[in-house]
DNA sequence: AAAGCCCGTTGACCCAGATCAATCTTGACG
DNA sequence: CGTCAAGATTGATCTGGGTCAACGGGCTTT
């Protein structure tokens, strides 16, 4: 579904009470800066299953994610999904070098955004080195977790997969609501068959094989970890 | 193996006349920049088989591929191995917000680097943005290739993988040495293997079927692209 | 509340690619 | 030139996870 998004009315919205304030790329902007830098940004909403963008789409906006959760994947022409990642709060979207989208985006659930222009928010970086530092920072960031997936997909049992998804995911979720056994997980049965190379056939079999053996509860929209060391030695890394 | 490598005198070896000068990081810098970055680093052989840098090592160098080939690898605790990328002349290693190395380097050949002492480079970067600006386009293009092994380990089956795999590396090796259709392959059948997500017998079985088909033809350190047409439509991307 | 749909679960079966096991090729070295 | 070791190829067999198919449970719609 593509969807160009709601813009939110201004009124009230400033980076300095920003919910991602502090690890979003903004963190390294100090408060003059902030100000100025936050003409240049405007809130959009895009309601579950939109598309944000697609790959191939040519750049015309970066995005810093807000609120909700997206899924970051790319198509074969046959229709076959790779779901490269899931962006949180905090995350920012659409560098790239072609000058085209390298994947799409969809909006899990409800999300905000804050959409910047390419050409204003490049030239707004051109004499700012630290806000590029802290971009290089996340890129680098990024092309960690990337190879962490690439030894994950080419090298692991569904069981690994699965145990690593859910340990990792909570991870995640520890930055943004802090530590939990409740795991909640927005994302369909599909999308982590997806993100994990799988069938979601073998997701769902390895969820329930899980919970026979005590190690999860499965609950709606997440599961519960009730035994994490046992999850973590099958991830088994 | 691991090895510390031959320093080579320095006698001779300028920037400005350097093999990679104009496609590496330091196609950035101007010309009295580049006589000032020539003392920061030093040329370093590696023979066949030897290890520049390993995963978890605290990062103390920066590389600059200058010849050869190398296998950029993570392993599991069990030994399997997944490559995540095969580095050739122009390609810069070892940038990382841990302080440690995310993946283990190898020379696959003799190798030729430019080691650059981390602090100083560091220092010599913080002033000279269009130095990071360089640094990060070669990031972000690593992302991308990143994502699109993603999909190749996720969702391509072992023919596709193969075909690929052979097209982006004769892809690579265009802007080393000219388009030709005979594609060297300094690399072992198990670091393709690894490269791909596979074992080493389905990528030696994949080659023959290949080559029975008159698609290709399998010579001492390489392949003849005989139908890459052919090969393109197995690809199918 | 009945109908329909979407999503997830479960079972039966199958196959691409892994595993196991020779055998062959090539290059290094006495 | 013969010996060895390392890599590559090939064949036989097995299996993890894919495919196909049925079913169920929780929504929305009417």
């Amino acid at each position: 579904m593509k969807g160009s998004g709601v813009t939110i009315e201004p009124n009230g919205h400033f980076c300095s009470d920003c919910a991602v304030r502090d690890f979003a790329v903004c963190s390294s902007l100090d408060p003059a800066e902030l100000r100025e830098f936050e003409h240049l940004g405007r809130r959009v909403q895009f309601s579950s299953g939109e598309t944000v963008f697609s790959e191939e789409d040519i750049t015309t906006s970066f995005y810093n994610l807000l609120e909700g959760v997206m899924r970051l994947y790319k198509l074969l022409p046959d229709g076959r999904r790779q779901i490269v990642g899931f962006a949180l709060p905090g995350d920012f979207l659409g560098m790239n070098i072609s000058g085209r989208h390298n994947f799409s985006a969809d909006a899990i659930g409800a999300v905000t955004v804050c959409q910047f222009a390419k050409l204003p928010f490049g030239r707004f970086i051109e004499d700012r080195p630290h806000l590029l530092r802290r971009i290089n920072e996340l890129a680098i960031r990024e092309l960690s977790q990337a190879r962490d997936h690439m030894v994950l997909l080419g090298r692991r049992s569904a069981d690994e997969k699965i145990a690593a998804f859910l340990l990792c995911w909570r991870e995640r979720l520890v930055s943004q609501k802090g530590v939990s056994d409740m795991v909640p997980l927005p994302m369909s049965r599909q999308d982590i068959a997806d993100y994990l190379g799988l069938t979601i056939e073998t997701v769902s079999r390895t969820f329930t094989k899980l919970e026979r053996h005590g190690a999860i509860d499965i609950v709606h929209g997440g599961i519960n970890l009730l035994d994490p060391a046992r999850v973590e030695a099958l991830a088994a890394a």
